[in-house]
RNA sequence: GGCGGCAUAGCCAAGUGGCUAAGGCAGCGGUCUGCAAAACCGUUAUUCCCCGGUUCAAGUCCGGGUGCCGCCUCCA
């Protein structure tokens, strides 16, 4: 079985062939930290998580480098806005983005370095670029000369000649071709500098990719991936400074992800339809917004609206309640060590091989360009399954039900965990989303408790019209009661 | 102006030329339940934007049209 996946490079899907036999190298270009993360990081961050994370799922050794662009003109200008050194509004930010990633259950990276501790590396690479002739000094500026790598634009798509007759290229005197783009900028009056052999001045923001990248997987690694927004200019610029150095193909393979949109519109900040992970996450659950994410396919654009995450929420809870009702009965401790195959009776072996198929099918559909839609289709359809077997075995549990239940939790903690999801214990997942909720809507929950409770002695008197008024005055509140047996629960509708 | 993408049920969405067009949400009918909820069973696209073409066979390939969208400037 093979793993393909789409390059952008070549606009086809590929088999992923590694450099070096189970192990991959993969660069992901973060965040500028010059304010809080967006839903459209989140995107980002998630599905290059779901990539590794599947990766390893797979079996390779993965190192996975997300760097940090912490001095930029926009820290520049939040420094000069707050009155900060810019260096502790990029510490902030840094801070702030790994409490919403952590949030969001996404991996730390192996590796996720900062530009400003490779300021000397960048230097280096420029005055390689120089020796090639690739690179020119305008005063205290060096640009990159675009029409001396011949293959500038490959990775876009577009020719010199395309770009030249676009009408948006900025007009910069001191550039021989206005596509050619800063390696290094001289620093004005209050602004960050470095002392290098062009005077004091900082980074262009093209550079510190092509240096750390090279630092922590070397000058050809596998995988290069980001925002698709990032393929012209940056991704390009990358390419003509790495290869442009070394001669040598900077990746391997090329993965962008789409874009979010808001409710139909782009989200940018000039609209003013932004929506930062923590104010998100203030009223929805990390997993929740993980599986929207993961319904569609990572090159497709996604609309984000808060019915979207609502069904999707309501999707994470029929998950859970599988898991639930599974845990539920394992939690029997029956002994079913003796269980084996070839022993189990045909009907629960009819429903073992159903669920036997989950892996299977996981893994062919997230081999096919990590097509995490089909993938989650799959991993319902073995909850429909297990559902209807819950159903049926709840009555007279026997050791082959455990077996074939304990195969089931398996099978659906292996493939979730690939995905980032059913990391939490059901239980806990839904006491949690109901006190969230409760709490949220300033519910007492005492109180609640205390009407359940005399719900319950008049339910044991048969007493059934203050039992149902009980059930109508919480549904008023939204409370949605649940008998099973003598016992009653409830949840936030 | 240049380059590229998308159009599949009420909504979201997968679909790698060939058995009955995944899956989720919503809806409807039923089972279960004192009543409910959850769960389960059944049902919801004779058809994949339109028009041509290739093929024994097309949602899937080709040509044309229409409609959305992205990039070309900082952007995940």
């Amino acid at each position: 079985m093979t793993l393909r996946l789409y390059n952008t490079c070549t606009r086809k899907k590929e088999e992923f062939k590694p450099i070096t036999e189970g192990k991959v190298g993969i660069y992901v270009c973060g965040v500028t930290v010059y304010d809080s993360c967006h839903v459209g990081h989140a995107r980002s961050a998630l599905v290059f998580d779901v990539i590794t994370r599947y990766l390893k799922y797979r079996g390779y050794e993965v190192t996975f480098v997300k760097n940090f662009t912490d001095v930029d003109d926009k820290i520049i200008d939040k420094a000069k806005a707050t009155g900060l050194p810019f260096s502790e509004v990029a510490e902030r930010y840094i801070r702030e983005h790994n409490e919403d990633m952590d949030a969001l259950g996404v991996e730390r990276p192996t590796v996720a370095p900062r530009a400003t501790d490779h300021i000397g590396g960048m230097i280096r690479l420029i005055q390689a670029l120089f020796e090639k002739g690739l690179a020119y000094q305008a005063g205290g500026d060096v640009y990159y000369a675009v029409e001396k790598f011949p293959s500038y634009g490959k990775l876009s798509g577009r020719g010199l000649d395309d770009m030249m007759a676009g009408a948006r290229v900025d007009v910069n005197e001191k550039k021989n071709n206005p596509l050619d783009f800063a390696l290094w900028k001289a620093s004005r009056e209050g602004e960050p500098w470095w002392d290098s052999p062009w005077g004091k001045g900082r980074p262009g923001w093209h550079i510190e990719c092509s240096v750390m990248s090279r630092e922590f997987l070397g000058e050809t690694f596998d995988i290069h991936g980001g925002g698709e927004d990032l393929v012209f200019p940056h991704h390009e610029n990358e390419i003509a400074q790495s290869e442009g150095a070394s001669g040598k193909p900077l990746a391997n393979y090329w993965i962008h992800n789409g874009f979010v949109r808001i409710n139909s519109e782009k989200m940018s900040k000039s609209l003013g339809n932004t929506c930062s992970i923590k104010d998100m996450l203030g009223s929805c659950r990390p997993e929740a917004l993980r599986l929207f994410m993961l319904q569609s396919h990572y090159r497709s654009p996604v609309d984000y609206t808060d019915s979207s995450l609502a069904e999707a929420k309501l999707g994470l809870d029929r998950l859970y309640s599988t898991m639930q009702g599974i845990k539920e009965i394992l939690a029997g401790k029956t002994d079913f060590s003796r269980v084996t195959m070839d022993s189990l009776p045909a009907r629960h072996r009819g429903v073992l091989d159903r669920i036997d198929a989950l892996p299977v099918r996981f893994a062919e559909a997230m081999d096919d360009d990590f097509n995490t839609a089909r993938a989650l289709g799959y991993l319902f359809d073995a909850v429909r399954v297990t559902n209807t077997y819950l159903a049926e075995e709840r009555a007279a549990v026997s050791a082959a039900t455990l077996f074939v239940l304990n195969r089931a939790k398996k099978h659906f903690e292996g493939t979730g965990r690939a995905l980032g999801l059913l990391g939490s214990d059901p239980d806990d997942y839904f006491l949690e989303a109901r006190d969230r909720e409760a709490s949220v809507r300033g519910l007492a929950m005492e109180e609640i408790e205390r009407m359940i409770e005399e719900r319950k002695q008049a339910r044991a008197a048969k007493d059934w019209a203050r039992a149902d008024e009980i059930r109508r005055t919480l549904a008023e509140k939204k409370i949605i009661l649940q008998d099973a047996g003598s016992t009653t629960t409830w949840k936030i509708e």
